[in-house]
DNA sequence: ACCTGAACACCGTTCAAGT
DNA sequence: ACCTGAACACCGTTCAAGT
């Protein structure tokens, strides 16, 4: 005799990505999923492969809320300015959801590599503003530079590696502005 | 009756880190690290607090043997050219043990940060150059631009994270190249 | 002193049995 | 169909008992 579903995949990631960003990713545990859709551990498994399949789903929907953030960030047609306010808006999302980030750069093994496309809209957003400056033969070096820098900065930042004083606000913008510059075609001051 | 140590803080750090690299930090088991050094897990608590410690020591003994890497790369006069050589030292450690390197840059709550003191000689050294380079006034900043594009730069490989095919080897040297100038004092006669 | 087995409270995961 | 308790193989950690 069928019985009704008592939840579904999308409640259970969204549950997973709360008890992930509150306890931490140790903290995110089969049984207290369950609870928390208000269901027992065993019964997670109709719908999700096990734990790291469902680690692997919530980086994903991390990874579109993250594009849709930095979509939304540029807004002038300067690219310089733009993505200066990407990498802004990079930070941000870091900070608003710190567990939910550092997901997106931890290691794996091949086999359960999140295949968080680059071809999400944001990061192509984030791909063409650097290709402005860069030029279309450095793009590819270009971006990578940009967004191991903003990646790396913010890692170190949530992860209290930035001991020595210092504003370290004031440090990111000043790796931002010497990193597009250092990115562009052309030295800043020779731009119109 | 007294009995004689069978094993030492020492050796269950190295067996510890040799278990680390070749399994992963899933992989790091109290039992298993008994097993490694010919005693069972409950011993290790006469030696170490638990396994959050143990990962703390093993942390600390990574950073050290970074740091004399990273002091060991500066070997010229020239501080853009020994940025460049310390930067790929560094990569070059992580390549040779990218577990350890990961555990250098985790988000760990307050009280277990391991304390890596950026006092060690070789980030001294890495400090050092960058202020040749960037002045004692923006050094701070200079800094953080550095190790954060270089850390970040190796997180994104060792995850896989860069995808589009092209040369990485090339990315970074071109990515150090620009960073070494970018934070540069410029010389006199240029204007911003 | 140091080491150990046994025990406890947790995990993830499987599966037969219930509805 | 979906959910569950029971079971299994693991964890980390504690502790009384052994030498």
């Amino acid at each position: 005799m069928p019985t009704p579903a008592r939840t579904s995949t999308a409640q259970i990631v969204a549950a997973g990505r709360a008890i992930l960003e509150a306890e931490g990713l140790d903290g995110l545990t089969m049984q207290r999923v369950a609870a928390a859709v208000g269901v027992r551990a065993p019964s997670l498994y109709k719908r999700v492969d096990g734990r790291s399949e469902l680690v692997r789903l919530i980086a994903l929907d991390v990874a579109n809320e993250l594009s849709t953030v930095l979509e939304a960030a540029a807004t002038t047609r300067d690219p310089a300015r733009d993505l200066v306010a990407i990498a802004s808006a990079f930070r941000a999302f870091a900070h608003r959801h710190p567990e939910a980030y550092a997901l997106l750069f931890r290691r794996l093994p091949e086999s359960l590599r999140p295949a968080i496309d680059m071809g999400l809209p944001g990061f192509e957003t984030m791909f063409r503003t650097v290709e402005a400056l860069a030029g279309r033969e450095r793009r590819l070096e270009a971006a990578r530079t940009v967004v191991a820098w903003a990646s790396g900065f913010i890692s170190m930042e949530l992860a209290g590696a930035f001991r020595l004083g210092g504003d370290v606000d004031e440090a990111f913008e000043y790796g931002a502005e010497r990193i597009v510059a250092a990115i562009s075609r052309r030295p800043a001051g020779e731009r119109r």
